[in-house]
RNA sequence: GCGCCUGUAGCUCAGCUGGAUAGAGCAACUGCCUUCUAAGCAGUGGGUCAGGAGUUCGAAUCUCUUCAGGCGCGCCA
């Protein structure tokens, strides 16, 4: 790539400097900026190297820059250098330079944009990992999208990817779905049905469905009065001690039998909404503090033999406080059961020891606060704790009719990813899921994503890609040759603003992806929507001369891979008829 | 109280590895369809980038601070 070339030319210049330390060089060498410039008044690359070089150096930044463009001006792709302001220097490619981009994308097709700067590094990013004990909401559908495009844009600059699930099928939760189920097969009616249960539909059908499906019966007597209690923790409880010792073939039947269907529909709302996991780890499968050869033991005793854990009130804790935590946690409760902690201290170990270069994980914002003790206990077992990289999703709000959506999950009636699907759409749920940073509150408008007015990006963005096809399509009944002069001569200009914004794509693609920061492209989309229409209504493209033409269609095929590639990096397919 | 995030045009948001005049869309007003998809384009107006201080040749961007809002702080999972 042509940017590639500019920059050694630039960094071989700073090295050339007199006066010029290590220390210098390298800072200069991270400050630098050698862009696709943002409009082509500023040429076609522009870059603040003389400024920074000139600031470090304590030198006049305007001189090195009429050093500099003497030796630019002498490389074959450069035709001009301007240098403006302060110390900037403003690059014009020669016409053939320009317009190699186009060559080029039509050339890599759909890998056009991809680099190699991940350079095989083995990466795995664990999302959505939702609780098996009910379907995905709104909030999970972020979290897939997220960590989904993510894992696009890692594999795009040349990471090796693994994604995986992590299933909560250990602890009391699943007990819960259990009881709550049972309670439906023998009819406790909804006012005396504890507050503590799952009350959602999904429940009564699992319900219905193993009655029909199972020889096993609940036929046992059940007073719920019996099991009263003012705090609705403990009266579940007491109901999972019973349902659990009392009736345990059917509890086992029947808690294998809820996970399984739900697990199923979390699978095939996750496959509907075009995400795919390559490892659904379960949480069970990390053992108990009862066997020795748990991992969940083997992390405990490597953390003991490390002196990282200590002993109070009858409990065993790790010293999290040693690496910036608030306080210290509890891995082993009183009672001799280990903690969630401890199943994610282990679960952490599991994914190290599998060898990747770097493990991802893309939680809701609301666990911001486990990010310290984990990595406390990875620094603790002497793993290196940058290896972990936690991705925070702020929670989403839905909006309908200007008011915002109610989701109460205690009642059990709540707005699915499933339901949002059926409402907008896979592909126009993704693209809004992914339009605002991860990290921050967005506000989901279903009005707006339903809308077919410019306000709503999404058609905008796929209305550009639709005119293209349409336009290739004539143009290929057309019957006209492939000549692409006119443009390379530089006889035909009015393309030059797409090319232009083409020759960013790559270095868009490279920066969302370092950033985890899907969104960039999608504003990139936007900005080159707006450049296509702009140019489709300024010129009746199969009016043109048939060199013209033919050139025209060149850049415009060019630019129908970009917007493919773009977003399919976000997980969405590009529309060819709207 | 401690931690994290946010505050940019009337509204919804970009821009934040410091850079050249702070950008879009919506809303308001004005134009453009006998020709390729008007789900489009062109234009006008609209800003003390929450307030203050600092670092810098240069700050919406970095540091400190004040104010306002959101979220999180269990031997729960």
């Amino acid at each position: 790539m042509i940017l590639y070339k500019i920059n050694k030319i630039i960094f071989e210049f700073i090295e050339s400097l007199d006066d010029l330390t290590n220390e210098d060089l390298i800072s200069i060498k991270s400050k630098i900026n050698t862009l696709i410039s943002e409009n082509l008044e500023r040429g076609h690359i522009t870059s603040n190297a003389c400024l920074v070089a000139g600031n470090i150096l304590k030198t006049n930044p305007k001189a090195l820059s009429e050093k500099l463009k003497e030796i630019l001006i002498e490389d074959a792709a450069i035709e001009n250098v301007e240098i403006a302001g302060p110390g900037f220097i403003n690059l014009y490619l020669t016409r053939e330079a320009f317009y190699s981009v186009v060559d080029d994308a039509l050339l890599k097709e759909e890998t056009f944009g991809n680099s190699n700067s991940g350079k095989d590094k083995k990466i795995q990013i664990e999302f959505v990992s939702a609780n098996p004990t009910g379907p995905l909401h709104v909030g999970h559908g972020r979290g897939a999208a997220y960590g989904d495009a993510c894992a696009r844009l890692l594999s795009a600059t040349g990471c090796k990817v693994e994604k995986e699930y992590y299933v909560n099928d250990a602890g009391r939760q699943m007990d819960i779905l259990t009881t709550s189920v049972i309670l439906r097969q023998i009819n406790i009616s909804d006012d005396d049905f504890p507050a503590s249960a799952y009350k959602g539909d999904y429940i009564k059908n699992i319900s219905n469905n193993f009655k029909s499906q199972s020889s096993k019966d609940a036929t046992f007597s059940f007073d719920i009065s019996k099991f009263s209690d003012a705090d609705p923790e403990k009266q579940i409880d007491k109901i999972i001690d019973f349902l659990k010792t009392d009736n345990e073939d059917l509890w086992f039947a029947i808690k294998k039998y809820a996970l399984d269907n739900v697990l199923m529909s979390i699978k095939n709302d996750l496959e509907e909404f075009n995400v795919k996991h390559d490892e659904w780890f379960f949480e069970s499968t990390l053992g108990s503090t009862l066997n020795q050869d748990s991992d969940i033991s083997k992390s405990i005793n490597l953390l003991t033999e490390k002196g990282k854990t200590f002993e109070k009130d009858g409990a065993i804790w790790l010293q999290t406080t040693a690496f910036e935590d608030d306080k210290d946690r509890v891995l082993i409760r009183d009672d001799g059961r280990a903690t969630y902690f401890a199943s994610d201290v282990a679960y952490h170990k599991n994914k190290l020891d599998r060898g990747f270069d770097k493990i991802i994980n893309i939680w809701g914002a609301d666990h911001h606060g486990y990010i310290k003790r984990i990595e406390a206990s990875l620094a603790s077992m002497n793993f290196d704790k940058n290896k972990l990289q936690v991705c925070l999703v702020q929670f989403a709000n839905l909006f309908q009719g200007g008011s915002k959506v109610k989701m109460s999950t205690r009642s059990g009636e709540f707005f699915t990813l499933a339901d949002l699907i059926e409402n907008i759409g896979v592909d126009a749920s993704r693209f809004y899921y992914l339009s605002k940073q991860a990290d921050q509150h967005l506000d989901f408008d279903l009005d707006l994503a339903k809308s077919d007015k410019k306000e709503n990006i999404y058609y905008y963005i796929q209305y550009a890609h639709a005119r293209i096809e349409s336009l290739n399509e004539k143009f290929i009944n057309m019957s006209i040759g492939s000549s692409k002069n006119t443009i390379k001569n530089g006889e035909y200009k009015n393309c030059d603003k797409i090319i232009h914004e083409l020759m960013r794509y790559p270095e868009i693609v490279q920066r969302a992806a370092d950033n985890m920061h899907p969104h960039i492209i999608i504003y990139y989309l936007r900005d080159l929507a707006h450049t296509f229409h702009s140019f489709y209504n300024d010129n009746h493209v199969l009016s043109e001369s048939e060199d013209n033409l033919s050139s025209i269609m060149s850049a415009l095929n060019a630019l129908k891979i970009v917007f493919g590639n773009a977003l399919n990096l976000l997980g969405i397919s590009p529309l060819n008829k709207m």
